[in-house]
DNA sequence: CCAGACGTTGTT
DNA sequence: GTCTGG
DNA sequence: CCAGACGTTGTT
DNA sequence: GTCTGG
């Protein structure tokens, strides 16, 4: 699955890579050199939206977490969405049909229940990072608004997949890519056809996973350091 | 009809 | 909002 | 995803 | 054990 990752990446090159018109505000203080993205934080997501009868594609932040238009308050349990039923199920088939979107990444991590010498006999939370193979990871996302006593609340879900059997060893599940070329029809809100959407994706392109510090545990700690491999 | 759920993951 | 279970 | 909290009454 | 916060 996908639980935690880190994106790097500032509004300006993210423009540029996906080719985005208009920077939404606030996304300058979410989109930039981040290392633990956690479930709750806000993050760059590429979306497009029609305005009149023209389509705008921009850089928005969204809360990681999706929270359905029904519900009665804020919840952090739907990070991910299965992408084996997410156009059945009522939490995601509007959002899978009307409101997909990018999110991009440097990598992820997953965590692994591992006995180690220094540990002793018990186990411990191992986290590995999976990074992408060539440094750009854009991961399926659906996104969805919520209007609480304050507004507007716009939060995000990331879907996932069985792992491929060379990560299986790590987790049996995987974030969904899209590759370039499907970008435009994935983003597309002319494509109301969730089935169709879904089979633009495909499994990323991820480097061999390695063991990080596991720094990384504690959602406060960021930096480039958190994935560096662990010395033996 | 109304009431209640609506999700994924890991772990045991 | 919409579906499922009763 | 992981880490950290989890609570009220009556009184050793 | 289970929920909440990040």
């Amino acid at each position: 699955m996908c639980g935690r990752y880190a994106a790097t990446a500032n509004p300006e090159e993210l423009a540029e890579e996906f080719d985005v018109e208009v920077l939404a505000d606030g996304v300058s203080e979410v989109a930039g050199a981040r290392f633990n993205i956690a479930p709750t934080d806000l993050v760059p997501a590429v979306v497009e939206r029609e305005r009149g009868d023209a389509v705008t594609r921009s850089l928005v932040p969204l809360r990681w977490g999706l929270v359905p238009s029904w519900a009665k308050a804020p919840t952090t349990t739907m990070i991910n969405a299965r992408v084996e039923t997410v156009t059945e199920k009522p939490a995601f088939r509007k959002a899978a049909a009307a409101r997909r979107c990018l999110l991009p990444a440097l990598g992820y991590y997953e965590w692994r229940s591992e006995v180690r010498p220094e540990s002793g006999p018990k186990a411990i939370k191992q986290p590995y990072f999976l990074a992408a193979r060539d440094g750009l990871l854009a991961m399926a996302g659906l996104y969805e608004f919520w209007r609480g006593p304050d507004g507007w609340l716009a939060s995000t879900t990331i879907i996932t997949t069985t792992a491929t059997d060379d990560l299986g060893w790590v987790h049996d599940r995987m974030p969904m890519s899209v590759p370039r070329e499907a970008w435009d029809d994935w983003l597309d809100p002319a494509l109301t056809d969730a089935a169709h959407a879904v089979t633009l994706l495909r499994p990323p392109a991820l480097a061999t996973p390695y063991p990080v510090s596991r720094a990384v545990s504690r959602v406060g700690n960021d930096g480039p350091q958190l994935i560096d491999p662990l010395p033996e």
